[in-house]
DNA sequence: GCGCAGGGGGTCG
DNA sequence: CGACCCCCTGCG
């Protein structure tokens, strides 16, 4: 591993503060990386702000930091400008402190089907997101589809977020609760996110004011606790909330979004009702924690992301 | 090519 | 259990 630095500018942000943030260029290469293919990691649904280049890296926006991914081989090379210190970013961020190895020998013992979803999807790895923009993220999703769930946070980003220049192009940041509170429903209507409008405004201001404290709930072990503070927020019901559980940096395996993928496969594997919408998600969730446990999350993403690209 | 219908990582009332 | 914004996609 090796790691270099150098020091550049972005421009100043939208508030009218005149002084520059000062900005790393910064380089990590990780050689001998297992788990790690930027296809499985990318693609597999759990975030919107990574998008392929012509030349097979991935470029994304991480908190105020503008990272590119390739891999070389066994090697993963990652770029950055931004705030932050790129080892320990990405350290972070990608979940290098989780041993990907075992826990897919774990799950592989458990039957065919996860060993074939885990062969398929073999590069996953589930990441540590800001829970702030994990929360928006997600409420955005909500009876949508993808390419439009992006549209709509570039267009959040750009109107609300910081501009950071990387190889001569415009990035922005997600927009922290405090600028998107500047944005009326009507503001939010005009950017696209169509009925999510309120539900998006009214969430911002309850985290914004801090009436929900989400630093507090990072602190917060009881995991029935942190999902019921949650569902409190407008446009989180559970399978958003379970989300939000999983993907960001509340890192909570445990949770089992069930989406209409999830539903069809573990129907079709476990469950043989011949009647899909006939299962009630209590039953699917029964199941998902007698056969994965407390990786229930984590087998849901393999499961999800074979039979939805299969 | 262009226009149009269908539907989408659910949530809410 | 139906409505919900609006883009994206696919087909004619």
């Amino acid at each position: 591993m090796k790691s270099t630095k150098k020091y550049g500018m972005i421009n100043a942000d939208k508030e009218g503060m005149k002084e520059k943030m000062k900005c790393k260029e910064q380089t990590y290469i990780i050689e001998n990386c297992n788990t790690f293919e930027l296809r499985d990691i990318f693609e597999c649904g759990q975030c919107f702000r990574w998008n392929k280049q012509e030349d097979g890296s991935y470029i994304g926006i991480v908190r105020n930091n503008v990272i590119k991914v390739k891999k070389q081989e066994n090697k993963v090379i990652f770029q950055s400008v931004g705030e932050d210190n790129l080892q320990e970013l990405v350290t972070e961020y990608f979940d290098f402190n989780t041993n990907y190895e075992k826990i897919k020998e774990t799950l592989s013992n458990i039957d065919e089907n996860m060993k074939k979803s885990i062969s398929y999807g073999k590069g996953i790895r589930i990441l540590n997101q800001d829970l702030w923009e994990t929360i928006i993220s997600f409420i955005i999703s909500a009876n949508n589809n993808i390419p439009r769930i992006k549209g709509i946070i570039e267009r959040m980003a750009k109107a609300y977020g910081k501009e950071i220049i990387f190889e001569n192009k415009s990035y922005y940041t997600f927009p922290t609760p405090y600028t998107l509170a500047q944005a009326s429903v009507a503001d939010l209507r005009s950017l696209g996110l169509g009925f999510r409008d309120v539900r998006v405004y009214e969430t911002t201001k309850m985290i914004q004011s801090k009436q929900i404290d989400l630093e507090k709930l990072k602190q917060e072990k009881d995991f029935e606790k942190v999902r019921n503070t949650l569902l409190t927020l407008p446009g989180v019901g559970p399978k958003v909330a379970d989300c939000i559980l999983l993907f960001s940096s509340l890192k909570r395996w445990e949770a089992f979004p069930i989406d209409v993928w999830v539903r069809r496969v573990m129907n079709e594997l476990y469950i043989k009702e011949p009647n899909e919408n006939k299962v009630k998600k209590e039953e699917i969730q029964k199941i998902a924690y007698e056969k994965f446990g407390s990786l229930a999350g984590i087998a849901q993403q393999y499961l999800f992301y074979w039979k939805r690209e299969a």
